[in-house]
DNA sequence: TCTAAAAATTAACTTATGTTAGAGAACGCT
DNA sequence: AGCGTTCTCTAACATAAGTTAATTTTTAGA
């Protein structure tokens, strides 16, 4: 079983996490927990505080509104820290695993112990969630400013970008186990108007997502279409 | 001149600092800088590193599209953080007063090695960027999920809280020198459309919005069209 | 106090996106 | 291999929000 110090170690895990980040302390001897496809790791308004670090597979995190509708905040991929709060209190969304998903899972208490005593590691949280803010204002750029077709190119480069750092993206190509449901999700729009916007994608020749796999056609004009600058993923 | 360490002693700051969260160290010995209304602090693409801290007055942190539009990310109020990056690189957004504004302004080096060497300090602005990326999270489901009668009215109450958490708002009132078109630009919908927006809901009695003042005026119905919860401001 | 500029307001019209409903395709289970 | 479920895809129609353009009100500066 391989431990949290070793994964951190191994990887730069969404650019966030260097290879001396944590000390020489194996971290809380935390190991990795694994979750069938389609399971809930943690809920929103449940009041088990503890942060969470994808190991490997995809999750979603979704706040749900009352009347039933989610909106998906953010796709966590490896190496992406999930539910640091500043304070105490109930968790502000949910987590569930898509694929198979291997997660750490530390306490808030002692990972706080862990900041005040280690520098280092305050720092390395603080650059994720510096991160984890520029892609969020990136979304809310897209769901704001954005019509329908760029936003769909946008968020499928932004995909991109963030697999081919952590190595599972090369060539244009990837494999996106999301359903046109969750994507719609995630974008802010229906299942049926993302539908009509990927065949107008896919018509243009700028990219394709079928069957689970993202292939990018024209990267050049699709980048023009989404707007995409990837900075903000570095 | 009050210096950064004397304010964050005097203030709760956004809920992110505590009194003591900076340590001994009169922290780097940093005086604020005061700026007129309407003037820009910091572009976009531009390379000089450094944070700043909010002291008093109201600013906007804003994205540009190629297209000449922009989205408002957020409205940075006292004791707020703006621009930390987990990566040396261009600025991701640009920072404007609205009224005069006082900010502390610190290097990114310096803070980099305050962080490490005081864990206090990396605790501090990991809570303040959790909540920062709550809030973010918050405006994209509003940007998302949200209509435009029912994000206005979220928008609106998020201010109160924010306000009165920092001392500048009670009784349901509160002063909001954001324009409506800004306030658009906040929302992501157009000038027009906010308009009607306000309109009706000053006519449904919920809120009102007038040169510069707001006023909450029935507040549980409000809340109920906004589907508001202020958890995740603590 | 006057004047020019900026902000708020409204109406008429257009359009992007949502809604409803259904058929075909793929997937997972026994 | 069969069968039910979940996806994908499409069309016809409805509506919230965008666009344009003009008027009134407020604000800031000379």
């Amino acid at each position: 079983m391989q431990t949290l110090l070793q994964f951190i170690h191994s990887h730069p895990v969404g650019g966030a996490f260097s290879k001396d980040a944590w000390g020489n302390n194996d971290f809380l001897g935390v190991t990795a927990r694994i979750y069938k496809p389609h399971s809930v790791i943690c809920r929103q308004d449940d009041n088990n505080g503890g942060i969470f670090i994808v190991k490997s597979g995809w999750a979603l995190l979704y706040r749900g509104l009352l009347d039933g509708e989610r909106q998906i905040i953010d796709t966590p991929l490896r190496g992406d820290i999930v539910g640091f709060r500043s304070v105490d209190g109930p968790r502000l969304a949910s987590l569930a695993s898509i694929t198979e998903l291997a997660v750490y899972e530390i306490s808030s208490k002692k990972l706080v112990e862990a900041i005040l005593s280690e520098g280092r590691l305050g720092k390395t949280i603080a650059c994720s969630l510096a991160r984890l803010n520029a892609i969020l204002a990136e979304h809310l750029m897209n769901a704001g400013r954005r019509n329908a077709m760029s936003r769909t190119a946008h968020f499928l480069l932004e995909l991109e970008e963030r697999l081919s750092i952590v190595g599972l993206s090369a060539h244009g190509r990837y494999e996106c186990p999301l359903t046109q449901h969750e994507l719609a999700d995630i974008l802010g729009m229906t299942t049926v108007h993302l539908n009509r916007t990927l065949r107008e994608l896919r018509k243009a020749d700028l990219v394709a997502f079928k069957a689970g796999h993202v292939e990018v056609i024209n990267r050049k004009k699709l980048v023009k279409t989404a707007g995409f600058d990837s900075e903000y993923l570095r």
